[in-house]
DNA sequence: TGTAGTTTATGACCAACGGTCATTTCATTG
DNA sequence: CAATGAAATGACCGTTGGTCATAAACTACA
């Protein structure tokens, strides 16, 4: 009698294929135009249904957030299981971080709504926590080696290694977002190249959260 | 006969009678829960009347963000009519921003959504540059001040100076922001302080845009 | 297989809101 | 005091997120 258990991969199969239209949806119109009709006939399903399975339309985009976040996780344990030196592995984050940002743009852009302060209040408690962990989760991999970078004196101590990890996420995710929704005014109205921007302002943060040793090693690699 | 004046008049003091009205709503409810009912009725104003004035509530919403980065732009021209060294100019000009943000809260709010992608395309080409317009004679107070600290070499030159404006204001930004939305979170969960993080990441990012000669006179005025 | 009972799906409907425009009100002018 | 033009109004519209009474589909058991 696997009844049970069959019907909840069949709600959770629903749930994903549900994800699947959003996303489409969501990619192609942003958050803010898409429309939950939209979804639905994406899904090949009533507007109604989608409520069974998502409790708002910024939950469900927060789901199709989650992929985002999940994949960008998977990205950066790759990087650690190469198990560079921790100023290369260091170095390295940081330019995943900015080769998903070029590569996945769509799942990147998601990131923003999720500072947005009105955003928070249409989203249910359980996604949120869910996104939290999930975030949690992915920070802590860059903790981790931050303070295995303490230890070996490469690392400045002025800040806790989760505070690193928020300054360097922080800034970089700020710029990205700046380069694509304004980088071409920025290049064309001030000649200035947001990505050379982003590259030099990464080391130079880098450098400054690093101890002399660290910023040698560092400054070896650029080479 | 200064009845075209007069006119003039009246209708540039029934725009900022409307921006009152706007300012009040916006923050007390934010954009996407203010409504124009919301700010017709506070302006003692039809609906309509409003969209004589603005063509839309993203305008209505910038007009009143634009009082914002006038008042900052004061108190950065306060700043630097102090003349200051170059060094220790930069220095305040960080500070001011911050206390801006502990300050005028409501104001520094507003900024986000200058950023949001899809908000853009709800705005008037007019109030767009207008922004646009206001935003840069901010940021220019910030590079004649790192011009002059490069012809001094206290700030290196990696970067142009419109490259470090970006990078320390994008930063300092969205720290701050993070700071307005989850900072409660941050202190409970991860006890972390936040304040704390911002005041030594501006420090750190300071530093990394100084010569050696700009370092030793920035960790000075520390003390 | 038939039927009672339960779960899942539907789409007409609602309220809220940004924005419009025909009509009215007010001010100016000769 | 009309005549003319500008400013203000608010009923109205289309869109959209979300709801819920009803229907369809599925399960379980006799």
């Amino acid at each position: 009698m696997g009844t049970v258990e069959r019907k909840e991969r069949e709600k959770e199969s629903r749930k994903e294929s549900i994800i699947d239209a959003a996303q489409k949806v969501f990619f192609e119109k942003g958050l803010l135009t898409a429309t939950m009709d939209d979804i639905a006939e994406h899904a090949e399903l009533a507007k109604g249904t989608l409520y069974l399975y998502y409790r708002s339309k910024e939950d469900l985009y927060l789901a199709v957030m989650m992929r985002g976040l999940v994949l960008l996780r998977g990205m950066f344990e790759e990087v650690i299981a190469q198990h560079y030196s921790t100023v290369r592995t260091l170095a390295e984050l940081t330019n995943t971080f900015v080769r998903f940002f070029e590569h996945h743009r769509n799942y990147f852009r998601m990131f923003h709504f999720f500072n947005t302060p009105q955003f928070h209040k249409q989203v249910s408690e359980e996604m949120m926590t869910a996104c939290d962990r999930c975030n949690e989760s992915l920070w802590s991999l860059a903790t981790g080696v931050l303070e295995r970078g303490r230890a070996e004196g490469r690392i400045r101590t002025e800040l806790r290694p989760i505070e690193i990890v928020i300054v360097l996420w922080t800034s970089a995710s700020s710029l990205m977002m700046r380069i694509d929704s304004q980088g071409e005014l920025f290049r064309q109205k001030l000649t200035v190249d947001l990505e050379h921007t982003l590259r030099v302002s990464n080391i130079l943060l880098l450098e400054s959260v690093m101890t002399d040793a660290g910023k040698k090693e560092l400054s070896e690699l650029q080479s």
